[in-house]
DNA sequence: TCCTATGTTGTATG
DNA sequence: ACATACAACATAGG
């Protein structure tokens, strides 16, 4: 499910548990989203500590938690995958076959579950953030993220689909499968462009584009998971014999860079 | 039974 | 070393 705006609305759905103390942690030690991380010193870690804060950048979010008086903090790194999802539950909570992480509170349970198991779990202690989140790419609404940045990085990846380029975390944070296909057909450019051959007008329609959807997404979905309207090509997408919301023609897909693609074949044309 | 799924990563190839 | 393509990961639902 999550990309961006998914991602910050799920982040959100913890906050009630933001200054309150972990009393307890529940966990599936052996699921795949612990891989790499040692489940025992984790656990340990977050026992007891007060959950401080939380932040998203892209597709990744970091939950901040200090034991009173310590002088380190514990750092964990979440990532929700394909099917990850955060969600709060009563003190007494038991967790299901899918519910992997369990943070217990006096006043609720915070809870991590993912059935198909590609999200992962991230920790560190330390008195300052590790690599792992402070390394991020610039976020695509930041002035980091240039018309400049955009433009070197498509020249590096000249003859690559748009579409797969769009879809690298490295220089775009938090872009998945729809906001990719949203993207493209709004900039009316057709997925399987080669990215080295946009001029100079239509990279900075795909950036004005890119931060866009950006914006819009995390304004309607990331808020309260409200439906973009229909004037999107999100509600279209995935129905059968769907059309274009502009041109009304039948939309079209098919496989490129790997993921289903979705386009409007009068409104995006190879050039 | 077979196909699909809003994601990443390891590996092979050029 | 870098760019590109694709199978693999694990589960549920149509």
């Amino acid at each position: 499910m999550p990309e961006l705006a998914e991602v910050d609305y799920f982040r959100k759905q913890w906050n009630p548990g933001l200054g309150q103390r972990i009393e307890k942690v529940l966990v599936h030690p052996k699921a795949r989203i612990f891989r790499g991380i040692d489940t025992k010193r984790f656990v340990r870690a977050l026992s007891g500590a007060t959950l401080e804060r939380s932040e998203a950048r892209g597709k990744q979010m970091l939950f901040v938690a200090k034991e009173h008086g310590a002088k380190t903090k514990a750092w964990l790194g979440l990532h929700l995958g394909m099917t990850g999802k955060l969600r709060v539950e009563p003190p007494g909570f038991e967790p299901a076959r899918h519910d992997h992480l369990v943070l217990v509170q006096s006043k609720r349970a915070l809870v991590f579950d993912d059935p198909r198991l590609f999200g992962r779990v991230l920790f560190a202690e330390g008195a300052t953030a590790p690599a792992w989140w402070s390394k991020l790419p610039p976020d695509l609404l930041s002035p980091a993220f240039t018309v400049q940045a955009l433009a070197d990085f498509l020249r590096r990846r000249a003859r690559a689909p748009i579409k797969a380029v769009l879809l690298m975390q490295e220089r775009f944070p938090g872009i998945g499968n729809w906001m990719a296909d949203e993207i493209l057909w709004r900039a009316a450019i057709h997925p399987k462009q080669p990215a080295g051959s946009l001029d100079t007008a239509r990279l900075r329609v795909l950036y004005r584009e890119i931060r866009a959807v950006c914006r819009n997404a995390l304004r309607i979905i990331g808020r309260d998971w409200s439906d973009p309207p229909d004037s999107w090509l999100f509600n279209h997408r995935w129905q059968k014999g769907g059309t274009c919301p502009r041109t009304g023609a039948k939309l079209q897909h098919a496989t490129i860079g790997g993921r289903t693609t979705c386009w409007s074949p009068g409104r995006q044309k190879l050039k």
